[in-house]
DNA sequence: CTCTATTGATCAGCATACTGATCATCAGTA
DNA sequence: TACTGATGATCAGTATGCTGATCAATAGAG
């Protein structure tokens, strides 16, 4: 384990490492400027229509903290709109734009592009097995962090 | 792929947040405050005594511009030095101190707590595998990242 | 030897992530 | 109904990472 390279740890900041920087190529080639966050969050926002911050927080597992922004730099780009709920006047309803839409629907292949470069040293095979681990590993560590995936999406 | 839960991508940035997670947790109940940026760059200066800031970051594939800070961290704590060097007026000489092996040393057994705890779901031929196929994908993708692994350790 | 291109380090600026605090509002209870 | 605790959102502060720029110093070509 003294070699770094054996490092579950520094494996995945490398891997996300690279992932990330795969992303932003892709989509900028294609002509965009959203980040892998900016855009989880928007595909979130599109599937899940008049959601609040901190229930978006838990569906794709960001921080309540770093959420605000996101959603901040989602809506000056007109992608999306932040209302006051009238159920309740805490929380914030958020909705996808039609720019925001068609954003997303223009971006979604190079995203898919993306999710397959950034394991182009893989086989098939051998990707559907990277994809399964992580899950597992994920599964069974996802509340060590302070920003927990959770499930049960829309009925709150 | 419209899952968010089968993208390669999406499964990286939670796989790193959780192993971050496991990684500060450990350190701190024993006793330490490192983050696994600081501890990787004390581990290779304690290895490479001398090394210069440039290649550091090419040992670790840390970028250029975070390295500065990192150093400047490990510095104000007292674990490493940084001293001009004599052949290159441009380049700094890392060193770490005697403090900085004893915190090394000292938490060492920590960080390994950790790299099993955040793969704790997995059995230990699943761990290997997971190691395998990450460590092959960062391989083919190593310089698709601004901060590519540099082998070539110490001959400079 | 001089000029140019490169290199080591740093900086400003931006975008995640997190810790911990605050504020307004809401829900449930006495 | 008044109170207490919980909740949604935000903020200040810190630490990665990155883009792109700058500056001093070095190396290589001619």
């Amino acid at each position: 384990m003294a070699e770094m390279q054996e490092m579950p740890g520094h494996l995945a900041r490398r891997f996300q490492q690279i992932a990330v920087a795969v992303f932003l190529s892709e989509v900028e080639a294609a002509g965009f400027d959203l980040t892998p966050v900016q855009y989880a969050a928007l595909a979130a926002i599109a599937a899940n229509p008049a959601i609040d911050q901190i229930t978006l927080a838990g569906l794709i597992a960001y921080d309540r903290t770093t959420i605000t922004g996101v959603i901040d730099r989602l809506a000056q780009k007109g992608l999306v709109v932040r209302q006051a709920s009238a159920r309740d006047r805490r929380s914030r309803e958020l909705l996808i734009t039609d720019e925001g839409r068609r954003a997303l629907d223009a971006i979604t292949p190079a995203v898919e592009a993306a999710q397959r470069l950034m394991v182009r040293g893989l086989t098939k095979a051998e990707t559907n097995e990277l994809i399964r681990l992580m899950q597992k590993a994920i599964a069974a560590g996802n509340d060590l962090s302070r920003a927990p995936l959770r499930e049960g999406t829309a009925e709150r």
